[in-house]
Formats: structure tokens, sequence, C-alpha cells
DNA sequence: GCAAAAGTGTTCTTGGTACACCCATGT
DNA sequence: ACATGGGTGTACCAAGAACACTTTTGC
């Protein structure tokens, strides 16, 4: 497998918001090298296709979601250090209820959630990737819609605002506030429809007036 | 020259102010494929350094300048119709002052500037790295103290206008409104030195405050 | 009737924009 | 003295932040 042409690989940064928290997508390493450790989905690039439409397979393989949000992050070179190598890093944004993960038993390469607070040292340098990945998404937050890759077609404004709280890393923002700038930037719309859940008034459903990139 | 593993290049695109308007340095291509055109400076990546390590040097193989703002863009993959090939694109800040070109005479390889503005149709997919990277370097003007790159270690304040309104495209600013910004954000401090040139009142030479990368 | 979340407006603060006059110099 | 660019302050406007009470439901 060595050898002195460069190898070429892409990598996914699959987020998802689960019990409130955003969380990574990793796979278990049993092989070498890293053999024990956690790291990113990814995989060679064989040129037979785009970039874009090889991480868009990848993240299908791994979580079976369509309708997301996938984008370019940047690329590395140098991480393996057994021959020459550039990864092409892409990050996701997936809805955790639509998707299902690949999980034959007795899978050598398992996938887990882990929380973006609480990761181990992972493979190779994917701690700074999957920490440039969270500052981008922080910051893409203030100025596009990215979030409905998040949440499914109908949310509240509970749901949506819990997801924004679970990017920011637990700050907690005003619900008036919120819900003043998300319907005021023409971001989400109500729908006529709500859901009875507790003893307590009903929550309106809202959706994204468009489920493509917009910057605001 | 043809084979089927694939090929990594880097790609640099280098912006300068001159003559009050921002330019990109080019190449012309005398050699196939796509010769007879205007394309970015790059060249095969051959995995002895890092990918940021080979920008660098071709940055200065083309330019001569060290003291500059270098960062990656995006990774392109398919420009090369014959082979499977990915293509990092970095782009560069320069100070036009500091600049020798390359140019033994009867070089086959003419590096030149053009003006952003009016460019032809380029090699490969350029036009469209080029494009991105106007739009990079533009958003991180209003965030970002980065305009360091393109101005000497001293200059007037009419010289840093001048230099943002060529990267806004020719939009003029006020000039109370910019000098309070520039100076409130502390990115730039005045200097005990003017500059004395023409019948009028000396300016007052300033100076950024650090020539390293800073988020504002 | 009470607990629990949903829904709603106003005030204040801050940052950005618009705008006009005096200053220092060379000729 | 006049032409040329350098230097300064204030009033307005819009967006974001702080903040408390009423409504609807299930039990």
């Amino acid at each position: 497998m060595t050898s002195d042409t460069p190898a070429v690989a892409t990598i996914v940064v699959i987020f998802a918001i689960i019990e409130e928290r955003l969380q990574v997508l990793l796979v278990h390493r049993d092989a070498e090298p890293e053999a024990g450790t956690w790291a990113l989905p990814g995989g060679v690039w064989d040129g037979s296709q785009s970039l874009d439409a090889a991480a868009a397979a990848k993240l299908v393989e791994e979580t079976g979601a369509g309708d997301v949000y996938l984008e370019q992050l940047f690329t590395q070179s140098g991480l393996d250090h057994t021959q020459p190598s550039v990864a092409i890093a892409y990050f996701a944004l997936v809805d955790a209820g639509a998707v299902r993960l690949r999980s034959e038993p007795g899978d050598a390469w398992r996938p887990a959630w882990l929380p973006v607070g609480e990761l181990p040292r992972l493979a190779f340098a994917n701690n700074e990737v999957i920490g440039q990945a969270v500052e981008r998404v922080r910051a893409k937050l203030d100025y596009t819609n990215i979030a409905y890759g998040l949440l499914p077609e109908r949310f509240t404004l509970r749901e949506l605002q819990s997801t924004y709280q679970a990017i920011l890393g637990g700050e907690s923002l005003d619900r008036r506030n919120f819900r003043k700038r998300m319907l005021g930037n023409a971001v989400i719309e109500p729908t006529d429809e709500v859901r009875r859940e507790g003893a307590h008034r009903p929550a309106r459903l809202y959706r994204f007036t468009t489920r493509e990139p917009v910057f605001l």
C-alpha cells in the first residue's frame, strides 16, 4: 500500500443534534494505523467522481441521509506518515431522526455518535478538523440558514432554539429575541399545524422557508 | 504524463494593489494544455513538504515577497480531463512595492498583473477560483486586519482607504468614518512620522498594530 | 386551580452612516 | 492668497439585547 505517489482521501465531519447536544459521527478503528482509536469516516478517493460527489456518497453510506447540508472545509497534508497524502475534509449537518447508522453485528468499523464537547484523542489530526468544523458551523449559524440540515421538515420553535443553543455550546438565548429574529429574517415560517404534548399549550410547527443554503 | 493515480497540484491567487486597482498575478501559457491562455501560477505537489509550505514556496518563487498573507481557499477536482486530479487553491496578499517578478528575457511563462475586473477567459477553472478568492478577501476585510498584507510597513490613511476601496470594487467610503473605524478598532496606530508630498498638509504615517492575522 | 410551556411588545444600548468645516503646506 | 489634500465631531437610524406578563392546555 505504500508508494511515493500522493494518496488522496476525503473525510467527513457529520454533525447531528442528539439529546440536545451537538454530536459527531465517528468510527472505531480496529485496524492499523491508529487501531483502537476513534476517527472520522472517510476513504481513499479513486477519481471516478468529483470530490463533492465522493464526500456525499460517503455521507449516504454512513447515515442513509439524503436531504443534508454538505460543505467543503479544507485540505490537510501529511497525516499519513508512511507516504505523501492529502485529505480533503467536508462537514455535513444531518437530521438525527432521519439517520440509520450502519450496524451489521460484529462490524469491525463500528460507527457511533460522540458529543463534540467530550471527545477523546482521535486518530490522525481529527480533533483539529472537528474543531474547525464546529467553528465554521457556529459562524455560519449567524448569517445563514444552515440549521435546516439538522432539523426535520416541521419543528417547534423550542426545538429550533435548542438546536442553536447546542451548536453554540450551551449558551442560552432569549426566547423572544430568538423568535423575532427567525421570523423577521424570513428564514422560517409558521405552518397551520400544532403539536400537543404534555400539560401545556400546544406548540405551533414551523418550517424553513427554503431548504437550500441562503445567506442573510 | 498520464496515469490513473491522482495528480495533486497547488495553485496560488496572488493579489496586489497596483494603480489603485486589485490585480492578480497570472502566467501566460505557451505549452499545452490550454496554450495561449493566462492561468494562475501553480505546480505539481511532490509531497516533500506540507501543502502550505508548497504554496508559500510558489509564492516566493513568483514574487520574491516574504512578509505576506497566505490562506488556503478550497480544493477542486477534475480540472485536468486526462487523469484524476485535485488542485488545492490558496490566495495571497502581497505589497506590490516589495515584489520583483521573475522576468528572464524570453521566458516562456511570462508573469503579469491583470486587474480582477477585466480578466479574459482563463485556463482551467481559474476564473471561478479567482472569483471565490475575491469574495473571501472582501468578506474578511470587514472583520480582520488582512489588508496588512497589501501594504508596506508604513502608509498614509489615504493609501489604506484606497486599498480598501480597490478591494471592494471601486465603492467609495467616507473618509471620517473610515478613519474612526480603523483607529477605533485598534487595527492601526499612528507613528510619529509624516510624509510630505505636494502643496498641502503632510500626511501622518500609520502602521498596523500587528502584522499577523487578527479577527475583530 | 395549578403546573408547564407557548406566545407576545417595549425600552435601551450600540454600531454604523451621513454630513461640513478648519488646518498645514507648496507655489 | 489660493489650491490641495489632511484632519476632526455630531446627529440620526437601525439592529441587537434586556426584560415580564398573559394564554392554552393536561391533570
